[in-house]
DNA sequence: CCATGACGTTCTGCATTGCCGACCGAGGAG
DNA sequence: CTCCTCGGTCGGCAATGCAGAACGTCATGG
């Protein structure tokens, strides 16, 4: 494969740099941060804000990211063919188990979410769609850890944060936590991310079977979980779901 | 000011191009479309790819937008002053209004929707941040043409498409709408853009008070409108929210 | 069944392009 | 007032990325 564009990859980590960090960045700081010339950053700089890529606030100079990526990121949406046919099962996996829905698919050694389905009822609830999970605590990510093989071996090698005491953290305890899932063919995260919250996920197929996302609700532990373990009312609505979404996308029933 | 970054410009319109497209576009249709040689658009989009803002679909070999850009869109919304301030005001003019809230800013001829709280019911709503509306004939496009100076001479120049009988496309006619606009501080679409819905929406002013933004309400004609005018009650409420959001930003009481 | 075209991809030499480091003017702190 | 740091600019050099032709592959159709 010959060489990338030299001048795109820079682009692109001035890009995440400046997602990465949560206030905006100074000229100076990019270029250091980056070991980058202050004249190169700042033209890569000027013709990102030409296109609206990034933004620079005129009293102080510093820089953020455009509005032109949202309109970008929103337009990515539109063309995935797995939001799309899943919209309308999430829709009535929330209704029927009467919790948030969200589907993500892996990127980034996490997950991404790209759709989400508020909990119906009209408490006050921030939109997640675009935010990132990760692959080792949540049910969404371990079954994507499960079944997808760059997933898993990122899952492996990454640094396995433990978010609350119940967090699996040991290479062998997630290994056999992964085994779990393929055999039962779903995952569960009870506070093992987030206090108080407990969910469920299943995968979803594409073609020829290749895991391409996965679904799952959320929700607090006391509606979700009996006895310890999730509802299996719930586990069973969420794997009709993705089997559901599965069979639209074309996969095999095999 | 020196010249701007040659691949990146270029590689900008592909992205642009990509997102314009409803569907997949080969190699061949993108360098076609740009004027570019089929190697040159090949290595771009081969450096995109690499960095997650384009993906290949394997079996055909055609391009579409990646994953990243919806990571990205999302940074940016977090880092977004106006949004992060009107989050709690929306959500109170949503449930006073009963109705949908949006929040806009100036981009590209349009109006980018940054924010969205859905109607307090649990009807099926699709979210709509991150999508554009027109300049001239929705109530949020019609308050930031009338206040901001660049909106304001795109709206005029621009084609302004009829999409209802309704919609006023006279420059004339438009001009004069502007001036009531910012005489009565407020603006309204009656079935100018979509059919059987209404809207109203007011200016947000940020610091040294230029507009920075809109807010506004959209909901089925017969609910926000009386004898042909929005409600008086729903228009307050609206620039209650309007200039508390202001406030917060740090515009001068004057 | 082979010719044909279209496609995505690779290669290579050339010169355009964009990179670098030094240089400015402005603002702020001491 | 001076010094330091900031964002921004400039110009020369060569590395960089561009253009165009060539390749392998697939689907098409004669």
């Amino acid at each position: 494969m010959p060489g990338p564009i030299q001048s795109l990859e820079r682009a692109a980590a001035i890009l995440r740099l400046l997602a990465g960090g949560e206030r905006r960045l100074g000229l100076s700081e990019v270029s250091s941060t980056l070991g980058l010339a202050k004249g190169t950053a700042h033209g890569i700089l000027r013709t990102l804000q030409q296109e609206g890529f990034v933004e620079q606030d005129p009293v102080s100079g510093k820089y953020q990211l455009g509005a032109e990526l949202l309109r970008l990121g929103n337009s990515y949406l539109d063309v995935h063919e797995l939001r799309a046919r899943a919209l309308v099962w999430a829709d009535d996996l929330a209704r029927a188990g009467g919790e948030s829905v969200y589907i993500g698919v892996p990127h980034h050694q996490g997950v991404l979410i790209v759709h989400h389905v508020f909990r119906p009822d009209d408490s006050r609830q921030v939109l997640e769609v675009g935010a990132m999970q990760p692959l080792h605590s949540t049910a969404l990510g371990k079954v994507l850890a499960a079944y997808d093989p760059v997933a898993h071996g990122e899952a492996l090698d990454a640094e396995r944060k433990a978010f609350t005491s119940r967090t699996v953290t040991e290479r062998a305890d997630f290994e056999a936590l992964l085994e779990i899932t393929k055999e039962r063919g779903w995952a569960s995260d009870i506070e093992e991310t987030w206090d108080g919250l407990a969910s469920v996920a299943a995968p979803i197929h594409g073609r020829r079977r290749v895991p391409v996302g996965a679904v799952g609700v959320t929700g607090a532990i006391e509606r979700v979980c009996e006895d310890g373990h999730i509802r299996s009312r719930l586990v069973a609505a969420v794997r009709d779901a993705a089997r559901s979404i599965s069979r639209d996308l074309g996969a095999g029933p095999f």
